[in-house]
DNA sequence: GACCAGGGTAACT
DNA sequence: AGTTACCATGGT
């Protein structure tokens, strides 16, 4: 990997298993746009970023060497060795050989605590478009502007302060329906500092789960996403539908309860569970394992 | 433990 | 165009 500033962009080359659109399509991710090939913009922490990947760099645009350095060196994950992390995989399960192969530009982003919370919390019974869409109305109309140099205005996920206002009527205009009710608790939960990100980073990866289940809406499926998207832990192994098919087509020959799919996957996995789920999890999708 | 509601779009016929 | 599928969680 080799950074450098170019007019006022950043431009990295040299950079190996990582491929913006297999990061940002995977799953994990709900406040971009793609704006073409390998092409994309992204709001996160109050912050907007142009980026486009060509085969031999990837040029983030209108970033200063601060911002970079403060913000999406490590929102990208850029210092995490991936092909040690792939190669160890591999070790545990030389099964997962296709699926590491045919995506190996996935990265585990770090985002903002709480936008994945809320966010997890509206992906239930939803499907990706649905949920992006949901994401930005909830931005536009809650959160801060954030003005380009073109004019346009685009909009940061609101912050603690800013939702907590918002009642549970005006949360179901943005298409949220019965999970109103759920938002509306985790806001408050966090708003008092019940729930915090510094008192979740403090605890052990099953404590921490434990005390967001502890929010209405927030079940075993929803905590892992938030610990492992929101949070850094990458032990943790969430179970949908889809991975509950993949794991049933590669593992098993009958179908499983999700608790067990889980406990195998930790029992297989470890420490890498949530790098695995997430080459699983891409790989099965678009192949449409176990239909 | 099994079953269903709830919401609105995506993805199928 | 109409129908079915998606989806996790909480409540029964």
């Amino acid at each position: 990997m080799n950074i450098y500033s170019e007019n006022n962009n950043i431009i990295i080359d040299e950079l190996n298993d990582f491929d913006i659109e297999e990061v940002l399509e995977c799953g994990q991710c709900f406040h971009f746009t793609k704006l073409g090939d390998k092409r994309y913009e992204i709001i996160s922490f109050g912050k907007y970023l142009r980026i486009f990947q060509e085969p031999d760099k990837l040029i983030l645009y209108n970033t200063t060497k601060e911002e970079f350095e403060g913000l999406w060196r490590r929102y990208f994950d850029l210092d995490t060795d991936y092909a040690h992390i792939k190669s160890r995989i591999l070790n545990l399960d030389i099964r997962l050989k296709e699926a590491v192969y045919e995506k190996p530009g996935i990265r585990i982003l770090k985002q903002d605590f709480f936008e994945t919370l809320i966010s997890f919390i509206i992906s239930q019974n939803k499907q990706i478009p649905h949920i992006k869409q949901i994401v930005h109305t909830i931005s536009e109309r809650f959160g801060d502007a954030i003005i380009l140099e073109d004019g346009r205005r685009v909009y940061a996920f609101p912050t603690v302060e800013q939702l907590s206002v918002v009642t549970e009527e005006k949360l179901r205009e943005c298409k949220v329906g019965f999970r109103a009710p759920y938002i509306k608790c985790a806001v408050d939960m966090v708003a008092s500092g019940e729930i915090s990100k510094e008192k979740l980073l403090s605890m052990s990866v099953k404590e921490a789960r434990e005390k967001l289940m502890t929010i209405k809406g927030v079940g075993e499926k929803v905590a892992n996403c938030v610990l492992l998207f929101g949070l850094g832990f990458t032990d943790t192994f969430p179970v949908d539908v889809w991975m509950k098919r993949i794991m049933e087509y590669m593992y098993f020959d009958e179908p499983q309860d999700k608790k067990t799919i889980e406990a195998f996957a930790m029992g297989k996995y470890g420490e890498l569970a949530g790098y695995a789920q997430q080459y699983l999890f891409f790989y099965g999708r678009e192949n449409g394992l176990g239909k």
